[in-house]
DNA sequence: CAACTACCTGACCGCGGAGTCAACAAGTTA
DNA sequence: TAACTTGTTGACTCCGCGGTCAGGTAGTTG
């Protein structure tokens, strides 16, 4: 099989081997903290999924740590991002309607991610909290403040940014945390493609009635 | 120290030992396992937070599992409890608001029970699979039918009560999961009575509204 | 008070975890 | 091809964990 893959790839270069290594570590990394979290996995345990001895991943990164906060750096890249298109120029209809769309997309599409998020929030952010404190802090002020304007634009009622925030990352977030949960209680498998969309569409309608927002 | 509490005490029954240290153990455990998840926590952790020998805790619970099971068992109950208060005959004005305001408290109260409860669906529910299973969904089925019946009198808009449990549910319970994450962003160190009552407020007035709930 | 049961605890054990290391293989460079 | 860098790995150490156990002490019961 190694010899296989040594005819087809044909002398892989340095660079190559690296980039392809990390990735598949980091990959599979994800996956286990999602599940397990933190202390729950072992770097056995990743080594035996990811097809490498142990060692090998001691070899691109120094401790468990290291590698752990690796993964949690490029998770809340993708948080910031999303939230950056809002601004005061739109009209909080499309803007909150794209924005819990996103969120829920990640929800589905990144759900390993937004489970370490969410199991890293929960128990007090220890790897995170600096983070926290400036870059999503920074995001944080500047969109409750975008939210701001639109009530003084009288685009929506007055309600709190801050809580208004905090409910719909926390409805959005629910689709990746509790997709099991939910899934038990709709007696099926796995939620599928539909549940994501009809769950975006009532967070949508909900937060957009609720929040005085005229439709269309 | 050990002779006051004997002089004060003055012979303690077993029946009351085995009670009082019963609790304690519980007490500790439940703050531990919430802060550090269950494989983060270590029994001499406790038993030091308790200020017994580690082999004391090991007498009580023969082992960790033991002991977080039944950490857990406690959680559940609390969970039911509030939704078995919702009927048909109620408005879902009163009926909603009153629900939303007992989770918020539930978080505010026993976040750490909220915190280990969310920490177990969010790895899958190892220890908790099976009673979601029954319990929850039995009750989760006759929430959602009672919420069917609310829309059948056209006492609200005709909405997915799957979803909207879910987003009740997350919107909550994120006062217990994400409060610190929440008051690091609102730049104090612990959310206050206010906010955990504008929180309330908000989620309120938002699923109220955007049900399509007169509110009068 | 004697016999019994419940409670308590320090010393110990075995296992599996993170991380080290030395020796080697594979790619790179001049 | 020789010297060098980068990647690879099994064997090893060290430590802290969950759990056991034996020998105690404190309460209970007749």
């Amino acid at each position: 099989m190694n010899d296989i893959k040594k005819s087809v790839v044909k002398r892989r270069k340095s660079a190559d081997i690296r980039k392809g290594n990390l990735q598949l570590i980091l990959t599979v990394a994800e996956q286990r903290f999602a599940e397990f979290g933190y202390n729950g996995t072992t770097i056995s345990s990743i080594a035996d999924q990811a097809n490498l001895p142990k060692s090998n991943i001691l070899y691109y990164f120094k401790t468990k740590e290291v590698l752990y906060k690796e993964v949690l750096s490029q998770i809340l890249k993708i948080w910031l991002v999303d939230m950056e298109e809002m601004t005061a120029e739109q009209h909080p209809k499309e803007a909150l309607r794209h924005y819990i769309l996103l969120k829920i997309r990640q929800s589905k599409e990144h759900s390993n991610a937004s489970r370490i998020f969410a199991s890293e929030l929960l128990h007090g952010a220890p790897f995170l909290r600096e983070k926290l404190q400036t870059d999503l802090k920074i995001q944080f002020i500047s969109t409750c403040q975008v939210i701001r304007e639109w009530i003084a634009k009288q685009w929506m009622n007055p309600i709190s940014p801050e809580h208004l925030l905090f409910m719909i990352w926390s409805s959005t977030q629910a689709y990746a945390d509790y997709g099991l949960q939910s899934s038990i209680l709709m007696g099926k498998a796995e939620l599928d493609d539909n549940d994501f969309e009809t769950g975006a569409e009532l967070i949508t309608q909900v937060v957009l009635r609720g929040c005085g927002i005229k439709q269309l």
